[in-house]
RNA sequence: CGCGGGGUGGAGCAGUCUGGCAGCUCGUCGGGCUCAUAACCCGGAGGUCGUAGGUUCGAAUCCUACCCCCGCUACCA
């Protein structure tokens, strides 16, 4: 029996969490594990915060706290804004804190010294003394040795474009402190990714059934890809191990290295706290598993590349990724989301003044698919107000407040005799019924949006066709039939709404007179003639507008203080 | 010759891999309905698919050249 264990790219502890980042790797990881739940299908979900490294440990120099406090911080404010929008984790944790995270990291290290995969290589690296560390290449300025620029990058000179080897270029300096930096001999340990590539992993991605410009790009990669230290000096991450690697003192593995590794000792966590300490092996190491990463495309060599060569370097019946879904990028109206040049959303305020589940769906529904995309405000207004207020909303307190008045309140009843006639119009009669669900598991999350509305409309036609309010002078029965199977088309589209709204799904389906939790109801699918009907006799919930409409004003108000922040 | 992504009716996009009447949502115009969140339903207008050339019976789609826009530097997928 399959199952599914799905990760979020791990967010990193060092700034808060924006659109991008939700509709990058959380969005669409959320609705997908949904999906599947409501299919019956058994999937776990973990994430946590990405915490090591050196920007981390600058971070919190520069806020004077200690690295664990400073990125506890971004941990916890990361998980408030998924908790608001409904991003449900079964695990959340970090990379600092996960408790057995250091004895995974540190067992895939020794595996992979142990089979071969890592040598140690000793090498010259710029060092700060003012600093007490060594500098990685971001952080150092030099003269370019090609053209004499004297502020060239530590690995490319923006002048004449030349490919930069940071100990190459004149009069190094740190761009920290703008001191002087000295070479000095350091011994690191490298990933032979060669080697894997020659083993396994040339093999492995050319039978892959991704897109065909990720599979050029990751081949393309490969050809001459280096082994990569996979070691830093510094002491905030997970030491080596000093039984495989003696004289590592002051060494930890780099942040790549440490933090795929957290999908582990995460799912790991889950099960601890759910009593089977040692079920991780069930679902990292079982042919049933179907892993499935959720990223950025930044993050495309390291899920597509560098983390399964781990996992296959290992030789321990790890599974390999079956899918790396990547979104392009996300901007807004039109830019990068910058928070410091105020070119961005103040998520707090977000979550008063809106509905966190309608952004969901909206950013869903403008999802950076196949190429980058942008959250734009009048987008947003468009999908609440004439995608949902008045396709959904809409179609719900026309039918119900119907109800209300004229049968008092209660669902009205079917009778036997309309059922096959009125089936065969409303399915199939009034346009293309499909399953959002197929959508949502090829990764088309926009179409899966589109193919929820374009099922609601469907409703909409049938109301219009019947008449309802003709029907209710002149045929009392025909007219309970037709608003009896409205309002259970409206049940079926508070299930299909599930995995993108789950509050609003709840909401409607307790308009509609459902009982219960609308998740237990399970995924509807396409339905079949005679066989899709699911509520029953009862009163009807309290009828409200399911989706209140945003006003021109208050988009208004918000594009201009963009622009006023933005400028 | 740095690399990558993109240019399709007013706006936003799909379609390009695998050539075959140019499609969707919004907006707009006209009509219908009156149950409903001034909502819903039906119909219309609007595109030489960035430009030029080529291959082909046939090109948005394949080939060649060129033009334009956006990332690749920053707390930032």
């Amino acid at each position: 029996m399959t199952r599914h264990l799905v990760t979020s790219a791990l967010p990193y502890a060092n700034g808060p969490i924006h659109f991008g980042h939700l509709i990058g790797a959380y969005l669409p990881a959320d609705v997908y594990v949904r999906t599947l739940r409501m299919r019956g299908e058994e999937a776990l979900f973990v994430c946590g915060a990405d915490e090591h490294g050196v920007a981390i440990t600058l971070g919190a120099e520069a806020a004077g706290t200690p690295p664990g406090e400073y990125a506890a911080g971004w941990r916890d404010a990361a998980k408030r804004t998924f908790d608001a929008f409904g991003i449900a984790f079964d695990q959340w944790s970090g990379t600092s804190v996960s408790p057995r995270h250091t004895e995974f990291v540190q067992s895939f290290f020794r595996r992979l010294v142990a089979n071969g995969y890592f040598f140690e290589r000793e090498s010259e690296q710029l060092y700060s003394e003012s600093g007490g560390r060594f500098l990685a290449d971001r952080y150092v300025t030099g003269r370019c040795p090609n053209c004499e620029f004297e502020e060239a990058r530590g690995d490319e000179c923006p002048r004449c474009g030349s490919w930069l080897d940071a100990l190459d270029l004149g009069d190094p300096r740190s761009k920290l402190d703008g001191s002087t930096l000295v070479k000095r001999s350091t011994k690191h340990w490298y990933l032979d990714l060669p080697k894997l590539r020659e083993d396994h992993l040339a093999k492995w991605i050319g039978d892959q059934p991704w897109k065909a410009n990720v599979k050029a790009f990751l081949e393309g990669l490969l050809k001459d890809v280096p082994a990569r230290a996979m070691t830093r000096d510094m002491a905030w991450g997970v030491p080596l191990p000093e039984d495989v690697a003696p004289d590592s003192e002051g060494k930890v593995l780099y942040v790549w290295f440490d933090a795929p590794i957290g999908y582990v000792s995460i799912t790991a966590e889950w099960c601890a706290a759910n009593g089977d300490p040692e079920g991780w092996r069930d679902w990292w190491c079982s042919s049933d598993t179907q892993l499935v990463h959720f990223i950025g495309k930044d993050n495309i060599p390291f899920h597509c590349l560098i983390f399964p060569g781990m996992l296959w370097g290992q030789q321990d019946g790890y599974v390999m990724p079956s899918a790396v879904p990547a979104m392009e990028f996300y901007n807004l109206e039109g830019n990068k989301f910058s928070t410091s040049a105020g070119w961005s959303i103040d998520l707090e305020r977000f979550e008063q003044q809106f509905d966190t589940e309608t952004a969901r769906f909206h950013m869903l529904a403008s999802a950076p698919e196949t190429a980058d995309s942008d959250w734009t405000w009048e987008g947003f207004q468009a999908t609440v107000n004439s995608g949902l207020a008045d396709t959904i909303g809409n179609l719900a307190t026309r039918v119900l407040r119907f109800s209300d008045k004229h049968f008092d309140g209660q669902l009205p009843p079917l009778h036997p005799e309309h059922e096959a006639e009125l089936d065969a119009l409303l399915i199939g009669g009034l346009g293309e019924i499909g399953d959002p669900a197929e959508h949502v598991l090829n990764y088309r999350f926009r179409k899966a949006t589109e193919q929820l509305l374009a099922n609601a409309a469907v409703a909409n036609r049938f109301i219009d066709q019947t008449a309802p309010w003709g029907l209710r002078k002149t045929d009392l029965e025909r007219c309970a039939s037709v608003l009896r199977t409205a309002s259970e088309w409206i049940a079926l589209i508070a299930r299909w709404m599930v995995p993108f709204m789950p509050h609003k799904a709840q909401q409607l389906w307790q308009m509609v007179g459902g009982r219960g939790e609308v998740a237990a109801a399970g995924w509807p699918g396409v339905p079949q003639a005679g066989a899709w009907r699911c509520l029953e006799d009862g009163p009807l919930g309290e009828i409200e507008g399911l989706f209140p409409k945003i006003e021109d004003a208050v988009i208004e108000a918000e594009r201009e203080r963009l622009k006023t922040a933005g400028a």
